[in-house]
This record gives C-alpha cells, sequence and structure tokens, in this order.
RNA sequence: CGGGCUGUGGCGCAGCUUGGUCAGCGCGCUUGACUGGGGGUCAAGAGGCCGGGAGUUCAAAUCUCCCCAGCCCGACCA
C-alpha cells in the first residue's frame, strides 16, 4: 500500500467532541468518523485493526470447538414475545415495522434466534453439545453514546451461545471459553482482568466480565489485595458485621428532635453534629409499581442491583413525592423505619448494628434518635443492600478489598435453561426423555476491545499499536520522493518486506520528513523504516521501535531480516 | 427523560452582550516558488443558504419563538 493512495487524513487538532484517549486517536489518526451519534464509519486502517482483531477471536473460538455461522441482524418480534423480552428489553431495542405494519427489530443480542435455530435442527442428545458463534453488528439504542466507539449505538461483537446436555457439560464449555477469554485478549496485547459479575437482563446464574482497567472505564470494580477475589461493584458482595459485639442494651429510649428543613444526610450530619454512620438512610422505592423501603447506613450507598435481586424485580426506580407522602406520611427527606405499616421494609445487614441510630420521624422537620433494630423497629428482612467501598474486608477471605475502573471487553454467561425452556429447545436424552439444552453465552466488544487496546497502548505522540493488530506493520518512510535512489530503495524494500510476509505501507508522499514522522507517530505504526540521504550515503537504512522510540542503522541488506526479528520479539 | 451548554467553510474557533465595513482567524485543501531528518516559508486561490423554520425590524450570524443535531452531568448497558 502506497501512503499516497490512502484513504486517511490524519487531524492535527482534536474534534471538539472527543473525551478519552482512544475517541481522540482513532478520530486523528484517520480511523473512522463519525455519522451520527454513535454511529461510525470505520475507514480502511482502522477496518484493517477491527479484521485482524476479528481473526485472533475466530481463531480462539474455532480452537475451543466453537462454529462460525451468521444469523440476521433484523429479527421478527414473535421470537421475542415466546422468550418474553420484546416487552422486558425495553427502549434500548431498535424496533422497526415492515410495509404490512410487522414487527422486527435491529438485532441487540441473539439468544431468541439462535435458540429457535437450535430448537428446529438438534433432535437428539448425539448432536450435543453445540457451540456456534458469530460476529456482527450489534445495535443497541444507548441513551447516552458516548466516548466513541466504547458506547456506541451499533457496534461490532463477536457472540457465542453453547448447548450443552447438562449443567456438567456447560461448566467445561464455560471454563474452555473462559480460557479461550484470556488468550484471545492477551493476544490482542490487552491486560485484562476477569472479575465476577451481575447476570442482569440476560438472565442466568454465573457470569465473568472481562475488564481492561483503565481511568475511562464505565465500570467499577473491586478487587482483593490478598486473594483472587475481583468482582464488578453492582454485584460485589459485603460481610455482615459482628452482630454479637453490638450491645444496644443502654441506649436511652426513641426521642424526637426537630429538624426544621433538614432533608439529606449531609444536612443532617452537620445540624445535628453527628457521623453519618449512625443514620439509618431511608430510601422509597417503587418495584413493578409497588412501593418499597430499603434501609442502609448513611454514610453508604444503597446497591440498586443488589435490590432488585432481592426482591426479585423487573422495573426498580426510585419512589416519586407523591409516593414517598404516601408510604411515610411526610415529604420527602423525613422517612424512617419506626412506626412504618403496610410496606415491605428491607434493610442492609450493617443497619441492625447502629446503635442509637438516627433516621426520620416520618413527620415534617422531625427526625428521632436513639433508635434500636429490633426495638423500635423491625424489618422483613436484613440482607447484603449496600455497595462494596475500598477497604472492606474482602468477602472471600477477609483481606483488603480495593477499587479501579474498567472497560468491559467480553462477558461470559452461565444462562442455565431460560430460553431453551422458553423457545422449546429440548433433545432426547439417552432414556428417551426430553429435556431442554442447557445454554451459556459468550460475548467479545470488538469495536470496542479496539479503543481498548488504544486506551491501555497510547502516548502523547500517538497510537502504540501492539503487532498484532497493528494496520501495517512496518511504514517506510521516504525523506525525499524527488531522489530516484531513495525512491528506488525504498520500493525494493517494500517489495522485499511484503515477500517475507511484513505487511508493509510506503510513505511516498511528496510531505516534508516531519510530517510523516508525526503521522506514523500518529497512526502507531510498530516499526518504522527511514531511508533518507544521511543513512543512505552508508548503505544503511533507520529502524525505530514505535514503543521503545529506539533508533537502529541497519545495512540496507539486513533490513528485512532485522524487521522481521524485531516484530517476532516484539 | 431531567439538569447545564453548544451549533459560523473539512477541523479548531472569534464575532452575538450593544442589530448596520460582519462573512473573519488559525489549521487543513489547490497551484506555484523556495525548501527538505520532527506538522517549514512566501505568494496566489478554492471553499460558507452563520443547524432548520417562523417572526420582530428599513436592516438579523446577532433579538424572539418553535424544531433539529451534538456535547457534558445524572438514571440504563457490551
Amino acid at each position: 500500500m502506497k501512503f499516497s493512495s490512502l484513504l486517511s487524513s490524519t487531524l492535527r487538532e482534536v474534534p471538539a467532541e472527543a473525551e478519552i484517549p482512544s475517541h481522540r486517536l482513532m478520530l486523528r489518526a484517520g480511523m473512522m468518523r463519525k455519522v451520527a451519534g454513535g454511529i461510525y464509519t470505520y475507514l480502511p486502517l482502522g477496518y484493517r485493526v477491527l479484521r485482524k482483531i476479528m481473526e485472533i477471536v475466530r481463531d480462539e473460538m474455532d480452537q475451543a470447538g466453537a462454529q462460525e455461522l451468521m444469523l440476521p441482524i433484523m429479527q421478527p418480534a414473535e421470537l421475542w414475545h415466546e422468550s418474553g423480552r420484546w416487552n422486558d428489553y425495553g427502549d434500548e431495542m431498535f424496533r422497526i415495522q415492515d410495509r404490512h405494519g410487522r414487527s422486527f427489530c435491529l438485532g441487540p443480542t441473539h439468544e431468541e434466534i439462535i435458540t429457535d435455530l437450535v430448537k428446529n435442527e438438534v433432535r437428539s442428545y448425539r448432536q450435543l453439545p453445540l457451540n456456534l458463534y458469530q460476529i456482527q453488528n450489534k445495535y443497541r439504542d444507548e441513551i447516552r453514546p458516548r466516548f466513541g466507539v466504547m458506547r456506541s449505538r451499533e457496534f461490532i461483537m463477536k457472540d457465542a451461545y453453547s448447548f450443552d446436555r447438562d449443567q456438567t457439560g456447560l461448566n467445561e464449555t464455560y471454563q474452555r471459553m473462559f480460557d479461550a477469554y484470556e488468550r484471545l485478549f492477551a493476544r490482542c496485547g490487552l491486560r485484562t482482568r476477569a472479575v465476577l459479575a451481575d447476570p442482569g437482563a440476560i438472565g442466568g446464574n454465573d457470569t465473568h466480565e472481562f475488564m481492561v482497567i483503565a481511568e475511562s472505564g464505565e465500570a467499577e470494580i473491586v478487587y482483593c489485595e490478598s486473594c483472587d477475589y475481583a468482582a464488578n461493584v453492582e454485584k460485589a458482595e459485603t460481610r455482615p458485621p459482628q452482630l454479637a459485639n453490638v450491645d444496644t442494651g443502654g441506649v436511652p429510649s426513641v426521642k424526637d428532635v426537630a429538624t426544621p428543613g433538614v432533608r439529606t444526610i449531609g444536612e443532617l450530619t452537620a445540624f445535628l453534629d453527628a457521623s453519618p454512620d449512625r443514620m439509618i438512610k431511608t430510601l422509597v422505592y417503587e418495584a413493578d409499581g409497588e412501593p418499597v423501603i430499603a434501609l442502609v447506613r448513611g454514610d453508604r450507598e444503597l446497591n440498586e442491583i443488589k435490590l432488585s435481586r432481592a426482591l426479585g424485580c423487573t422495573l426498580l426506580e426510585a419512589a416519586s413525592a407523591e409516593v414517598v407522602e404516601g408510604v411515610t406520611g411526610a415529604p420527602v427527606g423525613f422517612a424512617g423505619p419506626v412506626g412504618l405499616k403496610g410496606v415491605r421494609i428491607l434493610a442492609d445487614h450493617e443497619v441492625p448494628a447502629i446503635v442509637g441510630g438516627i433516621t426520620g420521624a416520618n413527620k415534617a422537620d422531625t427526625h428521632l434518635v436513639n433508635v434500636v433494630y429490633g426495638r423500635d423497629f423491625s424489618c422483613d428482612e436484613v440482607l447484603d443492600l449496600r455497595t462494596a467501598v475500598a477497604g472492606d474486608p474482602c468477602p472471600e477471605c477477609g483481606g483488603h478489598l480495593q477499587t479501579a475502573r474498567g472497560i468491559e471487553v467480553g462477558q461470559v454467561f452461565k444462562l442455565g435453561t431460560k430460553y431453551s425452556e422458553s423457545l422449546g429447545a429440548l433433545y432426547l436424552d439417552e432414556s428417551g426423555a426430553e429435556r431442554p439444552c442447557v445454554m451459556g453465552c459468550y460475548g467479545v466488544g470488538v469495536t470496542r476491545t479496539m479503543a481498548a487496546v488504544i486506551e491501555q497502548n497510547h502516548d502523547d505522540d500517538g497510537i502504540v499499536w501492539p503487532v498484532a493488530i497493528a494496520p501495517y506493520h512496518v511504514d517506510i518512510i521516504v525523506i525525499d520522493t524527488k531522489s530516484s535512489e531513495q525512491m528506488e530503495v525504498a520500493h525494493d524494500l517494500y517489495e522485499s518486506l511484503w515477500g517475507a510476509g511484513v505487511e508493509a505501507i510506503l510513505d511516498d508522499r511528496a510531505e516534508r520528513p516531519g510530517v510523516k514522522f508525526k503521522d506514523a507517530d500518529l497512526i502507531g505504526f510498530p516499526i518504522r523504516v527511514v531511508v533518507g540521504p544521511k543513512s543512505l550515503a552508508e548503505g544503511k537504512v533507520e529502524v525505530r521501535i514505535r514503543a521503545t522510540r529506539s533508533d537502529d542503522q541497519i545495512p540496507l541488506d539486513h533490513a528485512v531480516e532485522h524487521v522481521c526479528a524485531q516484530l517476532e520479539s516484539a
């Protein structure tokens, strides 16, 4: 490829909308262009990177025993009605109608389609296990697309679905896919960490997310400094406190305190000069339309995912002011558990350990002090409801938990039989009994992986591509394109490199050297070979490694060999 | 969807408060010259229904209303 004919213009200035390094660099280096919010065109250089990632993914999937196929993007609504997700999936699904008014969606994921396929194709236990995957565009109408390709409305995803005879089979498949994911991301040049996660809307039980630790990550994870425990904060468990050590015997009886206009924990802390860990934060929610109350210690955050799992509800939202007033009889800001009737109350396991608590009195401008769990109020359930924070004890080993931000590049799920049962993916076992397939599903965000690689591999000058997914391995820069000698040497080198299996691009543009150097750094080719008068006078070319910025003068007849060796060792 | 903000040549922006030399700057692009090892210099150019519509006015990029698009902060998720 000659640079002069490549469709790629680098930008000197950063487009205003780009916030994070990967987004800025993908635009500046001419990897992609925005078409609309969360929708991008991939230019030739960017698409070469994506193709390489996809090839690595294919290779690992094939080795893990998965078979590639291609499912439709446009999917009939009927299948989604069968699984119940036409309604459950909500506004995030793009829905369209054909000329007859029949409803379809643009696939946000493909459990329905694949399960329907297996239902029709698989009859016998002899056909199992089966692991099927595809690499395709996915469509999700994100509330807020952002960070370029990190959260976009159209993105490339590898999705795999496994069908096993039983849980044991699924466990084996899951482990095989887990291992394949670790290899696949490593081959892309990423350092990832697998963390426990919440299954969310897709359903199922066990699930791990593959996280790239990065400042710009949207997910927060906790990990233990002493053991292997790592989890998304959505999921991360907290240890219950030692209630045996709690003595509430000496607490005087409950008392009203006038707190005019004091509504928030912060205001209350200041007003009463009391520490927030003595407050009982009382939150009113609506779970599938039913009001419920959740209690956490004043200095803690309620984890809504834990709460909705505990309640088994699909829609959980903070209650409106009217509902709060209806439930508590007081304006927002003065809710408390004492004396509340006719509403389900769930408390975080730290709440019973609060000695002499402070909470709302369910009366305007009034709070209660000296509140004790068991004596002054009770709950329907006491369980883990709060969000884990740095410094918490590890739920596995009791060690110290740390927090970090991560970009989720992949996820593996044990789905179980949710979809095979609702969609009828059944098989006959050895004894002739009909049984549902036990399913797993496995996703890799291909476009997001590309961005994550840039987040982990860039410097002030631009991208530093790992060799495995670089758009080209080598950029050959001709200093003076009017010099026929330099052009000839560069062309020969170009041909020899391709002959040796090295992907080279020849920068034959009539630009000044500085422009070419800047572009080479920005685009991030792993190796740059400069053909210029200085070295050529000694029969040499200059070989520079992007990652280390090290320069070597190499005799012309050793150049190909040297470059190959450098690529090998990188 | 709520809150904050922005839309002016491909990109980054000024102009708007106080309507009238107001169609401007830098980068990029084209042509030529000089240059030639880290985004060079000079000269000459091309390129804009000032996001769209309606209004106010003698006069609108500038004021008013509506709409659209985008960005940031929050509630959803790979």
